[in-house]
DNA sequence: CAAGAAATTGACACTGTGTAAAGTTGACAC
DNA sequence: GTGTCAACTTTACACAGTGTCAATTTCTTG
């Protein structure tokens, strides 16, 4: 693969990136990108040979940008439980209106595309993992509540955190950013650690 | 219109609720529900001239079917906050499982359709309705957290309560809905009930 | 039985995805 | 400078699914 080619195939990550972020509600088209990239369909075929193709790969794109591995480990340094929850919570939830365009095209497809649904669900495990390390040191405190498995609270915590939860408290119900982080995090430490253990 | 015309109007949207039901994870045509219901795919828009409108029909239909404001009464019979919060998780949480199929497809439509939009902001303003109503009434009993204004607590049960939630919980996470309906109401009390309220 | 509503048959327009083939352009190698 | 190769263009078409249209048939009911 030419130099020219991996400009042409960055230009047009870039682009759909940018439509799926700046036009959230509308549908865009295999059309609507190529031509916002610059080249025809067909072009934009030669490089991404189903729609899914494209919109799977502007997502391994952003977390490349974005270096998501990097920016969770702020949560994997911290020494108390509690500290890696806040820590995380912070991480994951500032990430999310980042994606969230694309995110919502995927989120869209997966129902209908078997590779899409399969890269969603890798990127959601991912995640999932972060809210089981959260937890883990959570127990490891012996703070988590009784009430509740290692399991069951990463579970919580990973409906908590989730971009459907995110979009319904910033989009819907019109939360600042702030708002959401600062309630979220309140949130979370009250389910899932045990009263008496804050001292 | 006829006798016959209810009839058939009837059996399309009883067709259309078993199909998104039994089949939630498959795209259900126009074609797929005519044939099910017994008539041509022409005969069907005869009696809804868009897919956003049998939808639509669907969704009202079954609110008809299950009489969901009665099911919500419990929750406006309760005396304390506490157990008006409890009641109300109960009913809608158990609403839930019943249309999950229909709004799933309904919530696939409203990004795309502006009516199926207006029609399922309609049905969660209404759910909305129910939260603030258990907020009020924890807040007339003195009980909401001093961190939490009425308009937020509703907006954090509104999300905790959302499809999305349940969603996840009960088919990504294999909850099932005892268990979900157990760790929710436990969740929204421990969230917006302040621990000096409990006696 | 006549009238009218309900449904059928068959055809077509439109949108968006995806495929296919022939032709153009530009860079670089020799 | 000529040849070649990859990237890209142009043009055309197949296919699925929604939605429209018109002519015809069937059923029901007064």
């Amino acid at each position: 693969m030419s130099r020219k080619s991996l400009d042409t195939r960055k230009r047009i990550l870039d682009t759909t990136w940018k439509l799926l972020e700046t036009e959230p509600e509308k549908a865009v088209r295999m059309a609507d990108i190529a031509k916002a990239a610059g080249l025809t369909r067909q072009a934009l075929y030669l490089h991404f040979p189903k729609r899914s193709d494209l919109m799977i790969a502007t997502v391994r794109h952003l977390d490349e940008v974005y270096d998501v591995d990097t920016r969770l480990i702020p949560s994997r340094t911290a020494s108390s439980g509690r500290e890696r929850l806040a820590a995380f919570i912070e991480a994951w939830g500032n990430y999310i209106p980042l994606i969230y365009g694309v995110a919502k095209a995927l989120m869209a497809m997966k129902d209908t595309d078997a590779d899409v649904n399969a890269a969603w669900t890798d990127r959601m495990t991912a995640v999932r993992h972060g809210c089981a390390a959260a937890v883990n040191a959570i127990e490891v405190d012996g703070a988590l509540p009784r009430s509740l498995t290692p399991d069951e609270a990463t579970d919580i915590l990973w409906a908590l955190l989730s971009i459907s939860t995110w979009e319904q408290l910033t989009q819907t119900s019109g939360w600042s950013q702030d708002a959401y982080l600062k309630h979220m995090t309140s949130l979370a430490h009250t389910a899932l650690i045990r009263p008496e253990a804050i001292t």
